[in-house]
DNA sequence: CTATAGACCTGACGGC
DNA sequence: TGCCGTCAGGTCTATA
């Protein structure tokens, strides 16, 4: 599933594509728009000049002309591309494009999301900046900060570092990798651990990171994720989604839990040998 | 304020 | 072959 890896990826791949290119024609139809109304957004993005590509945490957006930010969250399975074909006709797209722009370059950009819980919108102010926490990426990750606020939690160490206004950009795969790696359970209360348990914990988190976005993402078993080109991402999980196979490092088999008892609980992964709880 | 639960959504998959 | 229930999770909202 799109992470911080996945959205730099395709950040990155869309970038050339679009900056400096003016939207001749704009396209929407999501229930899953975030500014007033589809009518209101083809308006405020129709003619205006993309100026950037940024991303924070998931969050990818691209400051305009005007002053506005067109913003794509990809959710689950929101996917970005940009196709040879120019102009459309009404009716054209499948039932899974939820926005298009027409670029002076001749091509269109493209919004994809089968499930939905991806977002489009424009919005002039972008509120999520200082919503979220800082970045594992970034050179000054505060880690220290973290250690401080991480111990004060009652929760289970896996749902805080999930936890997009605490820590930006990890979602279920890479906070699995980095418990692995710390070789701590993600069950383990957060206040249980201890001031070097937590700071291996954060340490991880950049290198797993860095390693992933080199490999443009991770796609599982299961596809999904697919980059800006249409390729699957190659960065593969130690521990995430590897239920059954043997751990590599003692070759005990790979478990595979859930977090809570909501029906929205997250599943998680790990060495029953390397990370008891 | 903190922790937990529910809702959203639909393609893929397994059982019968 | 085809129907149907279950699973997947990023993020927002509700509740104790």
């Amino acid at each position: 599933m799109p992470e911080l890896p996945e959205a730099e990826t395709v950040r990155a791949q869309i970038e050339p594509h679009v900056v400096g290119q003016t939207i001749l024609d704009s396209f929407a139809k999501t229930a899953h728009l975030t500014s007033p109304s589809v009518e209101e957004f083809i308006e405020r993005t129709r003619g205006q000049k993309i100026i950037g590509a940024k991303r924070r945490g998931k969050q990818i957006y691209f400051p305009l002309g005007n002053g506005d930010n067109l913003l794509v969250h990809l959710g689950m399975t929101g996917r970005l591309h940009v196709e040879d074909q120019g102009e459309w006709k009404p009716g054209e797209f499948s039932k899974h494009v939820h926005g298009a722009f027409l670029l002076e370059s001749g091509k269109r950009w493209i919004f994809t999301d089968p499930r939905t819980f991806g977002e489009l919108g424009v919005s002039r102010e972008l509120p999520f900046l200082s919503k979220m926490g800082p970045e594992p990426i970034d050179p000054d990750f505060p880690i220290e900060l973290l250690v401080e606020k991480l111990s004060r939690k009652n929760l289970k160490i896996k749902a805080a570092i999930l936890d997009q206004s605490l820590i930006a950009g990890l979602g279920n795969i890479y906070a699995d990798e980095a418990c692995f790696r710390a070789r701590i359970h993600p069950e383990t209360r957060a206040n249980t651990l201890s001031p070097e348990q937590l700071r291996e914990l954060l340490s991880h988190m950049r290198p797993i990171l860095e390693e992933a976005i080199r490999a443009r993402g991770a796609t599982l078993k299961d596809g999904g994720y697919l980059d800006a080109n249409g390729q699957f991402g190659e960065f593969r999980p130690q521990i995430y989604g590897r239920k059954g196979d043997a751990c590599v490092n003692c070759e005990s088999v790979i478990e595979r839990g859930v977090l809570g008892a909501s029906k929205s609980a997250r599943s998680f992964h790990f060495c029953p040998s390397c990370q008891p709880k």
